[in-house]
DNA sequence: GATAAAATATGATTTAAATCATATTTAAGA
DNA sequence: TCTTAAATATGATTTAAATCATATTTTATC
């Protein structure tokens, strides 16, 4: 469905919405172990994120990367449609060209609606409120 | 959400189910140009599928590859774990290891449900009756 | 300004998936 | 029973994703 990297970027995003804002900056190092990712990696995902304007960040001592309350009103599908690109997300289950609702290839109607559904679904919280609920509780973030 | 093998490999099976019975074998060479597939590449991946039974095969003059009636009542999801390995399909977005509907990762009802109904639907329909509807036009395969 | 601490840019290495190649085995037909 | 046509088994190569490494740039602080 969607790579490893977007996985992590995923992640890191929920742990900075969580742990960070425009006065806590967090650095790469304390970033990495505790969403159990190989620090260079992570670095590499961060980095093209804030490209995108998906996070905030500033060099320098005091520096690291941080969600602004903008940032935090992104949502999860903006973060995989960087990191992977959408077009993987779309298009065909058994990737054929033409494939569509009115020509649909022959698991086309199995797939479709759900997996429309995900998408949906993955734009239409913030990651705010997806931080909310893991800091009362709702969902948990760890390992 | 599933790998371009497991893709090749469904694509090849409805192929058989539509051209091949027990007196209608097809050989790799007669498969691989019509479904759009590196002819050793989907050699080997018909090979691991008549390995586990989902199709058929006989060698020599005259052989080829075909589904018995019995295999065409075999389903999509079938394919999949033999060629990729459920856990992919089951596991959380996250690759959380704890992550499940009463402790759930952030995105896990984002995703959860919908990603339940693909996996049902994958396996509620045989290929027979995925090839029917190729064949009185209600879904397209080719290329 | 000089120093140090951070992200950034860039690219190298490793690993796994995809692809290709070929020797071996089986079975039909002459 | 010999030849030939097919799948099978096995492994090599290529490509892309994942991972690692480091020189450069920016900015706070002394």
């Amino acid at each position: 469905m969607f790579s490893n990297s977007s996985k992590y970027a995923i992640k890191a995003v929920l742990f900075l919405a969580i742990h960070s804002d425009e006065n806590n900056k967090i650095m790469v190092k304390d970033i990495a172990d505790p969403i159990n990712v190989p620090q260079a990696y992570i670095a590499k995902l961060l980095q093209e994120l804030a490209k995108h304007k998906l996070i905030s960040s500033t060099r320098g001592p005091k520096g690291g990367f941080f969600l602004s309350q903008d940032d935090k009103q992104g949502n999860v599908l903006d973060i995989i449609k960087v990191i992977d690109d959408d077009k993987k997300l779309n298009s065909c289950m058994l990737s054929l060209k033409f494939c569509n609702a009115s020509n649909p290839c022959p698991i086309h109607h199995l797939v479709s609606q759900p997996r429309d559904l995900i998408i949906n679904n993955l734009k239409s919280k913030t990651i705010l409120e997806l931080a909310i609920h893991v800091e009362n509780g709702t969902s948990r973030l760890p390992l």
